[in-house]
DNA sequence: CGCTGATTTCAATCTTTTCTGAAACAATGC
DNA sequence: GCATTGTTTCAGAAAAGATTGAAATCAGCG
């Protein structure tokens, strides 16, 4: 019976007169997120919910979200708790309704500033940390003391080594560094750049964004 | 037998006095690419033999890989056909030896070039073809002609029909029509971008992402 | 309190992806 | 041609990941 509470935009379509076109849009829309979704690790279901969401505008409570995507109840209570760790997507709740509603953020820039934090937070910043201490495993071997470290000095290999006990070893080893430092160096890049990208005033760079990508359109 | 073939950096470590701790760290670095990779949609397997190639910088043939990375012949096989349509592993081949060597793109900055270069072309290009197809799904309910529609089709109907029927239906629409268009207009930006950074003149945005960057650290 | 209904959790199950290994397929040299 | 060495393919096996559904938990209310 919960099934098909008076929610609006929900159920609308099954006994009105249907907006078919409306609703096919929205269905492929959440197909198209869905496959997008799972081609960067996420999983289908759970980018399907969240556009289920944003596409409609429309809080919605846990079973018109399992009815719309013929899901099962512990599927989108995961999905929408993933959303919410997430942060793009909010509880809401109705006056005299004991249901949690959810509604996706509308605002495409901020959404995609949400994710970028949360997957620099969650893969980025471990990686860079693992960087970091395969970068000190192998310092002491450092021909140039550990100023390289930590800012990808791109140190061209002395061609004197003329250490006729091991020059390969050790050359083998510099090169290691090299390569890490150079790896370390774009992500810092890369870590600085989402870190103005996702402030509070990440605007900036937002609106940079828009320029240059228009510039080059 | 074939698989303790003299390739130099390959087997090295098995007979020689080892270093032990570079090849750890190779290790450790080849876990974590492969960690991130796999979270990032990519195989593991595709991203460790990719992170083998980078770290050691040597050419290695598919027995060394099979051998380092205890994968099988077909594996290997797969993963490095995959990194040579990605084109950050290349074939070499060397002087009297029938076999195959690959080498990963050495520079960092252009490796990732190719690497945004091949997943927009994959995955965000056919995401932004479907949404402009689903955004002409209902372009004939537009109330003044979508400015961010990219092909420009003419809405023939009039806005002031005064339809008494389903006003909720109209607005609706209209917002989800406007949600589609915030949604290209980030995809455009976000594309456009990606192929500054990707065309061989990408240089520039590979400074700007640098001194971005620095900045903000 | 204990009832009611909503929400979360989790072991079992199902689906998808990845991996293996051996056979088919080149390429090379004799 | 044909033996030899190296590479690719692919059907089935294995692993990883997603989904279900029912039981446990929680929250408001009389």
């Amino acid at each position: 019976m919960a099934s098909e509470s008076a929610t609006g935009a929900a159920s609308r379509g099954a006994g009105d007169p249907p907006d078919v076109t409306l609703r096919q849009a929205q269905d492929r829309f959440i197909a198209t997120w869905g496959k997008m979704g799972s081609a960067w690790g996420i999983s289908r279901t759970m980018a399907e919910v969240h556009a289920l969401l944003f596409i409609t505008g429309q809080p919605m409570c846990t079973d018109d979200i399992m009815e719309r995507l013929q899901i099962s109840r512990g599927n989108a209570s995961m999905s929408l708790r993933s959303l919410l760790d997430w942060g793009v997507v909010s509880r809401t709740h109705r006056r005299g309704d004991r249901k949690e509603y959810f509604g996706a953020e509308q605002d495409v820039w901020t959404m995609f500033r949400a994710i970028v934090r949360e997957r620099m937070k969650r893969e980025a910043d471990p990686t860079l940390a693992s960087l970091y201490e395969i970068r000190d495993m192998t310092a002491h071997l450092d021909a140039a003391g550990g100023a390289a470290r930590a800012q990808g000095k791109k140190s061209r290999r002395s061609k004197s080594d003329a250490h006729e006990s091991a020059p390969t070893l050790e050359a083998t080893t510099e090169e290691h560094n090299r390569r890490l430092d150079e790896m370390l160096s774009f992500f810092q890049t890369v870590h600085s750049l989402s870190e103005r990208f996702v402030s509070p005033t990440g605007r900036g760079l937002q609106l940079a964004a828009t320029i240059l990508g228009k510039a080059a359109s």
